[in-house]
DNA sequence: ACTTTCAGTATACATATGTTAACTGAAATT
DNA sequence: AATTTCAGTTAACATATGTATACTGAAAGT
């Protein structure tokens, strides 16, 4: 196993270079907009020929579409992380954004994309991102649930609340993005005033 | 002055074409990503050479910019008009609302690249976007001051308030463009409650 | 051992791109 | 009336693009 020439069957192989394309389809997409890359280019990064490409995706689109289904892995992967270390309490909400900026952090690019491509191009990738995002949405409001309970502050409208959550929690997330990891403390205090405030409005009275 | 063939001047016809230019970028950005536009279709769109280009803006860049000013000259176009029909009251929100999907619906291609372009291709578009949007946060926030000083009660932080209140707004103003006018209501509901919920939970207790 | 499969190559193509240089003709200036 | 200015054209260029066709060679199947 510790050989340097380890032997790879074709099948191996050919999967190898799918991810290649994929990397580097996301690294560049962070950089430009998906839609100003070329099929040529992202398939010379990969290291194959442009007509090599087709024996991987049909189309530009396709790898695109690809690109999505990551986004949508990595936000669940987001939040199975956010969930394991929360600890209940009140500290919730510091841990949960600790999380998020350390998943923008680790998966700048796939988040990049996630923004970017929300409204952009094609009506099919708004879809699909949109749909991940509703996805992550529902969760984020079943915890809203659970964290109800658990304090016995019944909310409102836990999904209204978790929908407004987002929407601030991506849009500091977009910050981040363009800002030093020194920097990021500050948006972290922003963010969590912001959320404390959406929940406390969210209280039923 | 009601003649058919309305003389024109040299500069005029320019500036014209100029606009030209401006409007069919912004019709053909909504479509697509301004980065995945080609100087020679825009050029075409506007009735000229790829070569006359060149008498209006040094680069595609240039030209990117011009349509960024256009995005910040309609932001403050918004305001006022929201300003000039609030009826100082509990109304205030819903009729904010209702010139900002108005807005949507007349400015749909320029909230398109504002949103399209805030996080995108290049760090000057989006360091010139992010400007646009910090001056609109700011004149919210103000607002919401006054309107907390005509309440008697007051805000704990009013800019804070302002951020997640255009988080919001914008985040449904996205959903907006890609849903049919009817829909439009039910999104203007969900909206007031979640600012209204952002309101009652920036208020000191 | 042979044959088949197939990821990737080599090559060629028509078309689109940004940019340049020399021009045209009408409006503006003198 | 003669001259200058300049928005826009024509033409040419080098380069990048998506796609199709025939190929190579090594892994996998027989």
């Amino acid at each position: 196993m510790s050989d340097v020439t380890t032997k790879v069957s074709r099948l191996d192989k050919k999967e190898q270079t799918h991810r290649h394309l994929i990397d580097v389809a996301l690294k560049l997409s962070s950089e430009r907009s998906f839609a100003s890359l070329s099929l040529r280019e992202v398939a010379a990064g990969a290291g194959i020929t442009a007509a090599g490409f087709y024996r991987h995706f049909h189309d530009m689109e396709e790898l695109g579409l690809a690109l999505v289904d990551e986004v949508g892995l990595s936000l669940r992967r987001l939040l199975r992380e956010a969930r394991k270390r929360v600890s209940p309490g009140p500290d919730a909400i510091k841990s949960s954004i600790e999380s998020f900026l350390e998943f923008i952090r680790e998966n700048g690019n796939l988040f990049r994309l996630l923004l970017g491509e929300r409204q952009g191009a094609s009506a099919v990738f708004r879809k699909a991102i949109h749909s991940e995002m509703d996805r992550f949405i529902g969760e984020l409001a079943i915890d809203l649930e659970r964290l109800q309970q658990s304090t016995g502050k019944p909310l409102r409208d836990p999904h209204l609340a978790a929908e407004a959550i987002v929407a601030v929690v991506f849009t500091v997330g977009a910050e981040a993005l363009d800002l030093p990891r020194h920097k990021h403390v500050g948006l972290a205090h922003r963010l969590s005033e912001e959320i404390k405030m959406i929940l406390r409005g969210s209280l039923q009275k």
